[in-house]
DNA sequence: TCCAGAATAGGAACGTGTTCTCATTGCGGG
DNA sequence: CCCGCAATGAGAACACGTTCCTATTCTGGA
């Protein structure tokens, strides 16, 4: 079902992503998808996720490259936009349930934010990250959700994205 | 018709303002709000854009108290933190339609989002913003925006969005 | 005052997320 | 093999955002 869904959400965004068409891709009935997602959002947030959790194990095969945390970092931010930015609809079906997620999914957009701010302090150095490192990577995943919606709400262009990222990341990394 | 918008939101939040109820509050058959603003995004983007004018020009009358930018920043943020976390269903509307906003409110989103960045340079100093005050604004109502979502989505605490802000402000500002 | 055109009221209708019902299928224990 | 029960299929039904249509009302200019 989640690949049915990033196949369609690839195609059309959000608004292809119907549960109905979900249901006949993914060879189920209806019912059966709302056995095991909630919600669209849901749906959506699970797909999400897997991205996110794709994206940390190839960080993990192709450690980023860069002699400063911050060169690291601002690597790694740039290469998870470039791959967002290359699937503009399939990113934007997701961005949209991540910015539109009620009080029910709350568990699973904690997860992918957690991951988001797990895969920066990862970049930052080996090791537990201290207070800080844990404080700029909360707020560089806050600037990557507010930028991705900006850019799939038509506001800003893609390359925005790492723009914003990278400005934020030298300017919060010393 | 805003008025009823926000006057519905603020009783049950966004699932509470039906374009019905909203017509049938503000006097006026449905066809005619849909001739005003195209969609119910629309409408609750207009709503927030005028609580963010409003907060603007409270803050003009009453201006940021504190020695350094970064005071002032934080006592702004919090003060605007305190408006919205006071009426949370409302917050949790508008909050929802920037979050869920398709390319067709693109033009709202942006003025919502540069009335936010104007805030957060007015109270670092008077006169013209350098550049940097800019990225520093930009990345702070990034951050704004990012932790309302977590709040309204249930993430986290009404707590966390001030704080954010403050760590985020004394990070960017020296 | 009267007319043309815009604005509005009132409401039907459609699409899609979500819920619900009921029959059918698949499965593990007797 | 058969029973009980959970999982599924199939689809109807409902709610609400959105569109559309028609009759009525309002408004500004001759």
């Amino acid at each position: 079902m989640i690949d049915a869904t990033l196949e369609l959400a690839a195609r059309g965004g959000f608004d292809a992503v119907q549960m109905r068409d979900v249901a006949a891709e993914a060879g189920v009935a209806l019912g059966t998808v709302y056995r095991y997602f909630e919600s669209k959002e849901r749906l959506l947030l699970e797909a999400n996720l897997e991205q996110v959790e794709a994206l940390r194990i190839r960080l993990s095969e192709r450690p980023p490259t860069g002699e400063s945390a911050a060169d690291r970092v601002v690597d790694v931010l740039r290469r998870a936009t470039r791959t967002q930015t290359r699937r503009p609809e399939a990113t934007a079906a997701m961005v949209r349930a991540l910015g539109s997620a009620r009080r029910e999914e709350s568990d699973a957009v904690g997860r992918v934010s957690e991951a988001m701010t797990a895969i920066i302090t990862g970049a930052m150095h080996d090791g537990d990250p201290s207070d800080r490192d844990r404080s700029v990577a909360r707020v560089l995943s806050q600037v990557w959700l507010s930028s991705l919606i900006g850019w799939v709400g038509g506001v800003d262009g893609p390359e925005v994205v790492g723009d914003d990222l990278e400005r934020a990341a030298r300017m919060l990394i010393s």
